[in-house]
DNA sequence: AAGGTGACTAACA
DNA sequence: ATGTTAGCCACCT
C-alpha cells in the first residue's frame, strides 16, 4: 500500500463528528514526521471524493487548508453539518480539539 | 539526480 | 502568549 492510500485509509476511519490532525495520521502510518506529506496527499483528492478530508486539521485545531477545490469555508460548513462547532477567527476557522479530537487507539494501521 | 515546494510540527526566543 | 526556525517527507520539476 503506498503512502497516499495509507493516508486515505486512515482518514476514512475518522468517525462523523470527530476530527484528527495531520500529525496523528502520519504517526499511524509509521511516519511520525510526515505531517506535511499527509497534507500533500489530501490535496491530491478529487473534488468528488468520498474520503472525509474535512475531518483532518492541523495540530492547533485550525482549518489550514489552502486548496481551490476545497476551501476552508466549505470545510467549516461540512464540519458543522456533522455537529462540530467551528469558530470563525480573524482569517481562519478553529475547532476545539479537546472536544472533538478522535482517539485512534483502537484503529489498526494499514498494511 | 538534485533542489524546491507545501492542507505540518515541535522546539525555541 | 506570539512569532520564528529548522526538520520532515512525498512529489514535481
Amino acid at each position: 500500500m503506498n503512502f497516499y492510500k495509507k493516508v486515505y485509509f486512515i482518514t476514512k476511519k475518522i468517525p462523523r463528528g470527530k476530527v484528527a490532525t495531520y500529525g496523528q495520521i502520519a504517526s499511524l502510518i509509521y511516519s511520525p514526521r510526515a505531517a506535511r506529506a499527509v497534507g500533500f496527499a489530501l490535496r491530491a483528492l478529487p473534488s468528488n471524493t468520498s474520503c472525509p478530508w474535512q475531518r483532518v486539521i492541523n495540530s492547533r485545531g485550525q482549518l489550514s487548508i489552502v486548496n481551490p477545490k476545497f476551501t476552508a469555508k466549505l470545510q467549516a460548513s461540512l464540519l458543522r453539518k456533522e455537529g462540530i462547532k467551528v469558530k470563525k477567527e480573524e482569517d481562519t476557522y478553529i475547532v476545539d480539539l479537546k472536544k472533538y479530537l478522535f482517539d485512534f487507539k483502537n484503529v489498526k494501521p494499514p498494511k
